[in-house]
RNA sequence: GGCCCCAUCGUCUAGCGGUUAGGAUCCAUGGUUUUCAUCCAUGUUACAGGAGUUCAAUUCUCCUUGGGGUCACCA
C-alpha cells in the first residue's frame, strides 16, 4: 500500500508551495488506494506554535484535503528517538562528540580560510580517552567517508552524491539530548510506514543524510520524489515576502478551493493538454512520473481564469452560501437565480461577485459623470419617461423577457435604436455605463424599484 | 566557493530522432451583445549558445552560459 505524508513544521500559515506538495502526496495516495498522513514537525520549541498547527488544519479543511488516521506530533515522540540514539550508540554506529561550539567555529573558519569545504573532522569518531571537563557532548552518527550515495528519485532520476563531498559525521542529538531533523525524519518516515516521499527539491541535498540514518537503523529506504520549487517573479524560491503565499488569503480574496487546487496541480505537473481537473480527475490521473523537472514561476493569471471558470460552474445556491462570507445575503431574495445567473459570468472572484451584486441591489447614490454625459443627451429623458409610463401600466412583471417587451414597444413607437433607450436606462438604474443585461436587472429590481430609480435619475440629472 | 538540480512562447505546459514545434493563459484584432463581461473566431510570441553522435536533432552525449537549491547543535 502506498503511504505518503505531509510533514510541515508549524512555524506559520500553510504556504502555497507546501500545499502543492501536500496535494501531490494526497493525490498519489488516493490514486493508489493508499494513505496520506500528516505529521507535525514541532521539535523546535522556540519557533513552533499551536496556532500554526491549527492554521494548517484549517487550510486543509477549507480545501477538502483530509489526512488519514491520527496526526503525528514529533514533540510527543522523544522516547522513540532516544531509543534509537541509544541503539546506535550501543552498536558503535554513533558516538559522543565533545567538541565545543567554539572549537567547531574555529575549525570552520580555518577551513573557510583555506577554501576547503566546511566539515566536521571526525576527531571524536574513535575517541577512547577521557572526555574533556564541562562539555555536554552532542551525538554524531558515523557516516560513510567514501563511496557513493545514490538517491533514486522519481522525478530527477538517479542522483549520485560522493560521500566525501557531502557527508560528515553529522549531529543526530544536540547537547541537550534533543534529536535533529535529518535523524527524526528518517525514523518517523520509516516507523510510520511512509514508502513514497513527495517533497520539495530543496530537500534533495538532505536526502543522503537521511539515507545514512535509514541504513544505520536497517530501515527500508522509501521512494523519493523531489518536486521542483515554485519561484517568484524574480526566479527565487517563493517566500513569505512575496505576498499572497498564505493559502487562507486566497479564501479571503474570493478564490474557490477547486480553482486553487486545479491551479496548483498544473504547476509543475500536466496531463497532456488538459487544463481543467476536478478532484476526482486529479485522483484518477495524477502520477508523479509526470512531474516536471524544472521550477515554475508563480503567476496568478491562470488562477484568475480558473476561478472565473469555477464560479460560472458553481450552482447558485452554493454561491449564495459562499457570498455570505463577503457580506452579501441573498438567502431569501426572490430573484437570486436571475441575479446570480446574470453576474456569475462576469466575476473572477467571489469578492468581485459580491461587489457586482451590491452594485445591482443598491440604489445608486451617484451617477458616473462620463456616463451621464454620454447617455443623458438628446431626448433621453423623454425616452425614459415613456418607458416609465408603459412600465407603470404593466401588470405584475417577473421575467426578464417581460421587461424586454416593454423596452421593445418604446423603441418601436418612438422609432429609435435600442441604444437610445439602453444607455440612459442603464445609467439610470446602475449609475454607470456598464453592467449586466437590463432585462435581468429590471427583473431583479422589480417594477417599483425600477420606476423609483428612473425617477431618481431624472430628478438628479435633468437640470 | 563545494556539491546537487534545471533550461520549449511573457507565464503554465505538450513533445519522448523525422511535427507547418501543439494546447492553455496573457495580449491584440474581429464577431456576438442596447453597454461591460461572457462566449466564439483569428493573430503575435519559444526550442539559451557551441561542439559532437546520426541520413536526420527541440529530443541523445559533452562543454559553455544562465538560473535555482543546499551546505547548522533550523526544519
Amino acid at each position: 500500500m502506498v503511504i505518503t505524508r505531509f510533514a510541515p513544521s508549524p512555524t506559520g500559515y500553510l504556504h502555497i508551495g507546501g500545499l502543492r506538495t501536500a496535494l501531490f502526496s494526497y493525490l498519489w495516495a488516493k490514486k493508489n488506494g493508499g494513505k496520506f498522513v500528516l505529521r507535525i514537525e514541532d521539535t523546535d520549541k522556540a519557533r513552533n506554535s499551536d496556532e500554526a498547527t491549527q492554521a494548517i488544519l484549517e487550510a486543509f479543511a477549507w480545501l477538502g484535503l483530509e489526512a488519514d488516521g491520527e496526526i503525528t506530533y514529533q514533540s510527543k515522540r522523544s522516547d522513540i528517538y532516544a531509543k534509537y540514539i541509544k541503539q546506535l550508540l550501543d552498536e558503535g554506529k554513533a558516538y559522543k562528540c565533545y567538541m565545543s561550539r567554539e572549537e567547531l567555529d574555529a575549525l570552520r573558519e580555518t577551513q573557510m580560510a583555506n577554501k576547503e569545504r566546511t566539515k566536521y573532522d571526525g576527531r571524536y569518531r574513535d575517541f577512547e580517552g577521557t572526555p574533556p571537563e564541562g562539555v555536554e557532548p552532542v551525538i554524531r552518527i558515523k557516516a560513510p567517508i567514501s563511496g557513493e550515495i545514490i538517491v533514486h528519485d522519481g522525478v530527477k532520476g538517479d542522483v549520485v552524491f560522493q560521500a566525501e563531498d557531502i557527508l560528515d559525521d553529522f549531529v543526530i542529538a544536540r547537547a541537550d539530548g534533543s534529536p535533529t531533523y535529518n535523524f527524526v525524519v528518517a525514523i518517523d518516515d520509516a516507523l510510520m510506514g511512509i514508502n513514497e516521499v513527495i517533497r520539495g527539491d530543496d530537500h534533495l541535498s538532505n536526502t543522503p543524510k537521511q539515507i545514512v540514518v535509514y541504513e544505520a537503523l536497517g530501515f527500508e529506504i522509501p521512494k523519493f520524489y523531489h518536486v521542483p520549487m515554485i519561484h517568484n517573479q524574480q526566479g527565487k524560491k517563493l517566500s513569505k515576502r512575496d505576498g499572497a503565499t498564505d493559502v487562507m488569503e486566497y479564501k479571503a480574496m474570493g478564490y474557490l478551493p477547486e480553482a486553487l487546487l486545479n491551479f496548483l496541480v498544473r504547476l509543475g505537473w500536466s496531463h497532456g493538454d488538459q487544463e481543467i481537473f476536478s478532484m476526482d480527475e486529479m485522483k484518477a490521473l495524477f502520477d508523479p512520473k509526470d512531474i516536471n523537472k524544472s521550477a515554475s514561476i508563480y503567476n496568478t493569471e491562470k488562477l484568475d481564469w480558473l476561478n472565473a471558470h469555477y464560479i460560472k460552474n458553481t450552482p447558485n445556491d452554493a454561491l449564495v452560501e459562499l457570498l455570505l462570507d463577503f457580506d452579501i445575503v441573498l438567502t431569501s431574495h426572490d430573484k437570486k437565480e436571475i441575479l446570480l445567473d446574470a453576474l456569475k459570468e462576469r466575476a473572477k472572484t467571489l469578492k468581485e461577485l459580491a461587489t457586482l451584486s451590491r452594485e445591482v441591489i443598491t440604489t445608486p447614490s451617484e451617477y458616473d459623470a462620463k456616463a451621464v454625459k454620454k447617455a443623458f443627451k438628446g431626448n433621453a429623458f423623454e425616452v425614459l419617461e415613456n418607458f416609465a409610463v408603459k412600465l407603470n401600466e404593466a401588470d405584475a412583471l417577473h421575467l426578464p423577457e417581460e421587461y424586454h417587451h416593454i423596452m421593445e414597444s418604446v423603441v418601436n413607437e418612438m422609432e429609435i435604436g435600442f441604444g437610445k433607450i439602453g444607455n440612459p436606462l442603464r445609467v439610470a438604474l446602475l449609475g454607470k455605463m456598464s453592467g449586466p443585461g437590463l432585462d435581468a436587472v429590471m427583473a431583479i429590481l422589480g417594477k417599483e424599484e425600477t420606476l423609483l430609480r428612473i425617477e431618481n435619475a431624472i430628478k438628479a440629472n435633468a437640470s
